[in-house]
DNA sequence: CAACTAAATGCAACAATGTTGCATTTAGTT
DNA sequence: AACTAAATGCAACATTGTTGCATTTAGTTG
C-alpha cells in the first residue's frame, strides 16, 4: 500500500508530498517496470503534472528506501514488495505479461555465495533475475499450443 | 583470445573488421565494464576513431553471439569468457576494482528453478550478480584494516 | 491559526546516451 | 581485378539523465 510508504517516508525523517505520493501510486498500480519518463507520462494521461526532475529524485529516493527497486533486465522501476533485511534482490520476470514477483531465499543465497567463495571471492550480496513465464502465461501458452495440435 | 573471436565471427557469416577487432581489442584489454562512449573514448586515447554507432552496432552482434554481454548492475559490456551452452548467467562483480568475473553452475540454477517453481513459475534461465570483493582487494582490505589496529 | 524554515519542487539549460535513413566504403568472393 | 552484400560513417534526430538556482511547500513552532 501506498500508505505504509508513506509512514515509511515520514518516520525517516523525509516529507509526504503529492510527488512522492503520485510516483508510489503509479508503480502500485502498474505493476510492471516503469522509466521515469514512462512514469511522466502515466501521470500526464491522468491529468497529473510532474517535472521529469522530480520523478528521477523521487525513485532516487524510493530506491535508497528499499521502497522501489530498479530492475535490470528490464530497466525500470517496481514497487518493492517484501520487508528488506539483508541486501539480497531476487525477481521473477514474465517474459509473457512483463510482471514481476519478488522472492527471497536464504538457502540459494547461502549456496551461491558458497560457489562464489570456492573461486576465492568474497560476496556480500546478490542480485539475480529469474525470465520465465508467470503462472496466467503459461496457462495461456499450454491452451494456445493446444489449439494448434 | 580476440583470434578465437574473429574465427567464431567469420564461422558465423559475418565480415572480420577493423571495428569489431578493435572493439573486441578493447574488451579484452580492459576487462571492466565499458559502455559504448567509454569504448570510443579508450579507443580514442590509442589513435584510433570509430563512429559510435559503429560501436552500437558491434557491441549489438557480439551480445547476440555471446561473445561479450552486457552487464547490468554496472551497466557496461564486458567480454565473455566461457563457452555457451544454456542461457544462463552469472557473475561476480568486484565492489573493489570493478573487475568481473563470469562462471556457471547447473546445481545452482536448478536450486532456483526450483524455489521459483514452488511459487507457481516456470523458469528459463537465470541472470545473477554477486557482489563482493575479489581475492586481491579482499587481501588489500585486510592489510588495511591490520594498519590501523 | 499564522509565521517560519529546511526540504522539496520546477524550470532552464545542458550533457550524455541511443536511434534511423541513406550514401559510401570494404571484406570476402568469383 | 571486378563484383556485391555487408558493414561503416555521417548527419540529423530523439530520448534520457544532470546541475544550479529561484520558488514553493510540508511540517514545525509559537
Ligand atoms: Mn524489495
Ligand atoms: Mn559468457
Ligand atoms: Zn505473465
Ligand atoms: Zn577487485
Amino acid at each position: 500500500m501506498v500508505q505504509e510508504a508513506m509512514v515509511e517516508l515520514r518516520s525517516q525523517g523525509y516529507k509526504v508530498t503529492r510527488s512522492r505520493r503520485l510516483v508510489m501510486e503509479v508503480l502500485d498500480k502498474v505493476d510492471k517496470p516503469l522509466s521515469p519518463y514512462d512514469i511522466q507520462r502515466l501521470l500526464q494521461q491522468q491529468g497529473e503534472s510532474l517535472n521529469h526532475v522530480t520523478i528521477y529524485r523521487t525513485l532516487d529516493l524510493l530506491c535508497r528506501l528499499n521502497l522501489a527497486h530498479h530492475m535490470l533486465l528490464t530497466g525500470g522501476f517496481i514497487r518493492c514488495a517484501l520487508s528488506h533485511q539483508g541486501g539480497c534482490h531476487r525477481f521473477m520476470v514474465c517474459r509473457g505479461c512483463g510482471s514481476i514477483r519478488e522472492f527471497i531465499d536464504d538457502a540459494l543465497c547461502h549456496e551461491e555465495s558458497g560457489i562464489t567463495r570456492d573461486l576465492g571471492f568474497h560476496t556480500e550480496h546478490h542480485y539475480s533475475e529469474s525470465l520465465g513465464l508467470c503462472p496466467d502465461c503459461y496457462r495461456k501458452r499450454l491452451e494456445k499450443d493446444s489449439t494448434y495440435n
